[in-house]
DNA sequence: GCGCAGGTAGAGT
DNA sequence: ACTCTACCTGCG
């Protein structure tokens, strides 16, 4: 076991911050007499499962030094301070800070880059909710059978292999609906050859974002996020229907990038959390 | 029943 | 270059 103590990295928020659908809590006993919310969390990534229990600025991590120092760690930026991305952020503009403030705990992952793809291509005209079910269905379709050190079932997610084989409308039985067929080609594409991914883990920002939109069902707003969350380009600045809300709100003459170069995708999963979060919605 | 959910491709101006 | 629309599905 192994346990951190860092004001910015929350587990809730994390997962509700929409970039990672293979993290979730534990669904605990529920017991009305017991307060045991000490909020356990799960998270699959690549072959690996981990859990988490987070009070507070605490949070721990059961797996070893090792695998902690050898995988968790990156995976979840550790080496980052992410105060330094927040002091960068103009003091006059409240609406930020406010943000920031209310998604203090929001990190940007490091997730694997076909996982990333398969989960945008799925997400889009989508809702987190059923995004989160229809990749459940497919790791568990398609995906690897494993097992957790205590022996509970998991499963990986779907290899490019796995899923060229498939007809176009096969992951329509998995509620993908229309996406369906970009994944198979997607998969289709990185079995040929055609999208190399380890070529595209060495580009730039700008690189890596032409190659990806080269892919059938991958727009802009898709292609940012697979750059953030799989390549941590933090340059990216997914725009979606919130995003653009709040920036007709908030930032008539268009979001300040320069002032914020290098880091505005930080900024962005501030701001997305907040607006889907806040109460003031 | 109707509109929308972390959009995008394709057709039509 | 822009604007418009169809697209699976489920939930309010």
């Amino acid at each position: 076991m192994v346990e951190i103590r860092n004001p910015h990295f929350n587990l809730e928020q994390i997962c509700q911050s929409g970039q990672c659908f293979r993290m979730k809590p534990i669904n605990e006993i529920q017991d009305e007499n017991v307060f045991l919310k000490d909020s356990r969390y799960e998270v699959i990534a690549g072959d690996q499962y981990l859990e988490m229990a987070q009070k507070g600025e605490y949070c721990r991590f059961f797996c070893s030094q090792v695998e902690f120092d050898s995988f968790w760690k990156g995976y979840f930026d550790l080496e980052q301070d992410y105060g330094m991305y927040i002091r960068r952020i103009s003091p006059r503009d409240t609406y930020l800070l406010n943000a920031a403030a209310f998604g203090l705990g929001i990190r940007i992952l490091r997730q694997d880059l076909w996982e990333m793809i398969v989960s945008f291509l799925i997400s889009q005209q989508n809702n987190i909710i059923r995004i989160r079910r229809c990749i459940d269905n497919i790791c568990k379709t398609y995906g690897e059978k494993m097992n957790t050190p205590c022996g509970a079932v998991y499963y990986g997610f779907p290899t490019p292999q796995a899923l060229a084989e498939l007809t176009d409308d096969a992951l329509m039985a998995c509620n993908l609906g229309y996406r369906s067929k970009y994944v198979v080609q997607a998969a289709r594409r990185v079995v040929s050859g055609e999208m190399n991914l380890e070529e595209i883990r060495g580009m730039s920002y700008e690189k890596a974002k032409a190659e990806l939109l080269k892919m059938f069902g991958v727009g802009e707003k898709v292609a940012d996020c697979i750059c953030l969350f799989a390549l941590h380009h933090l340059e990216a600045f997914p725009v979606d229907t919130h995003i653009s809300q709040a920036l007709q709100a908030h930032y008539k003459r268009g979001f300040p990038k320069k002032r914020y170069k290098g880091c505005q995708g930080v900024l962005q999963q501030y701001i997305f959390y907040y607006e889907l979060k806040s109460i003031s919605k």
